[in-house]
DNA sequence: GTGGTCTAGACCACC
DNA sequence: GTGGTCTAGACCACA
């Protein structure tokens, strides 16, 4: 996984994770990869990784079960749903509105990319983390 | 101009003189605001009004007239419209796609709220800097 | 190290540390003295040492490894090494052939000359930075 | 006359006037341009041209008579050659050394370039200030 | 007047 | 520990 500059590394891997519980790739109720062998798999420092696990902790999207390990919620792809559509809405679709008035594009031009995106993705090989598949 | 508590300052204020050049409100070849004046205004040290500064020269949007002062490039507006082009096609918008494909939100469901941004910013006029003009 | 009056500090800093690069003293992939460390012992400003670095940063000389320290690019000494030649073609070179040109000077003269540089250079080994080595 | 961006403007000045002196073309006793003119078809502050024939004055390279204006010492060009030639071998020459060296350049390879100068500055179209000609 | 550089010292997020 | 940012204040060369 590459990281991006401008962005925190345990935001992005908690963005990650976050992807794969909201796709299903990681389902619901079931133990989550270990801080430590996320940490070996994205060649990162383990504290990175914890930091991301306590963010997604904090919005209850994976639980601690004592001893046992963390775990995806049972709501969780909901939960994840309902912040990511917030933050959306808020703050992402009025800069990307800013954007395309101060560069003079029009969204139907767009359509036709995204149609391409789509098509590209059907076939995910880079699906966020990407371990076991 | 208040500033967001996410973002460098002086990336946010290069960001507004972008924008001012940008809209043609500080047209091409104009000298711009002196870093004294421009640092009191913004009620920030001149040092980092100097660092967005800086980035605009390495950006050859703004060119240093030693002694007289920075002024506008004459390509100005062109250079930052390229940046901004090239950072929206390889950035923000793969980022928006792959967010409106995961919280199931079509393109076309966006056009009358993008219809909405465009008649609330007809007025207002929040025109980044100088407000007393 | 001894800096020179007339050119900034930060400039004859990064002009060190990229010598030290394409000499290969500091080798490619390498973590190179943290802004701190090089600013005590050059006896300098952290912020200074930070401009010069900085500077690197943008010539993608030296590569940020977030909360880990800067390191050599792993092609660091090849883009140096292109930086320093554009400049010697573009500038320097008909700037010292103007100057021989002007001063009646041949070509050939120098040649013992440069012989003798070369001889001089082969001891006293100044390596810019770091003497307690 | 396109100044460079990294030497103050009246260095630049003082060096095209020492080089217009030291080819013959301000014989020696000759009155030199004024300060207005020269500001005016250099297109830069009178202050500027004034602190470079000060500099030059300094260096008795040119001759204040009160009332009557600057001009040319009889020994002007003899004083430039000696003031250049110092400088280069004290400073330049070991920089050019250094550089060459750094680069992997060796003396030999810039024979034929050297031969290319001199054929393009045979008819010297860009001639330092180049007004009377 | 202009911008450029440097210092001192502080705070912060991140790893 | 690392680098990144910001402030305050100073000095300077240049035009």
């Amino acid at each position: 996984m590459d990281f991006k500059e401008n962005e925190p590394i345990y935001l992005q891997i908690a963005g990650a994770v976050s992807e794969n519980i909201l796709t299903g790739k990681w389902p619901a109720g079931e133990k989550i990869t270990s801080i430590r062998d996320l940490a070996i798999e994205l060649e990162v420092n383990p504290n990175t990784v914890n930091r991301a696990y306590e963010l997604l902790q904090n919005q209850e999207v994976i639980i601690n079960k004592r001893g046992m390990g963390l775990f995806v919620a049972l709501d969780g792809a909901v939960k994840i749903k309902a912040i990511r559509k917030e933050r959306f809405m808020q703050q992402e679709l009025p800069e990307f509105f800013r954007n395309i008035h101060l560069l003079d594009i029009e969204l139907n031009d767009l359509q036709h990319l995204y149609q391409q995106f789509k098509k590209d993705n059907r076939k995910p090989k880079t699906d966020t983390t990407n371990e076991n598949e």
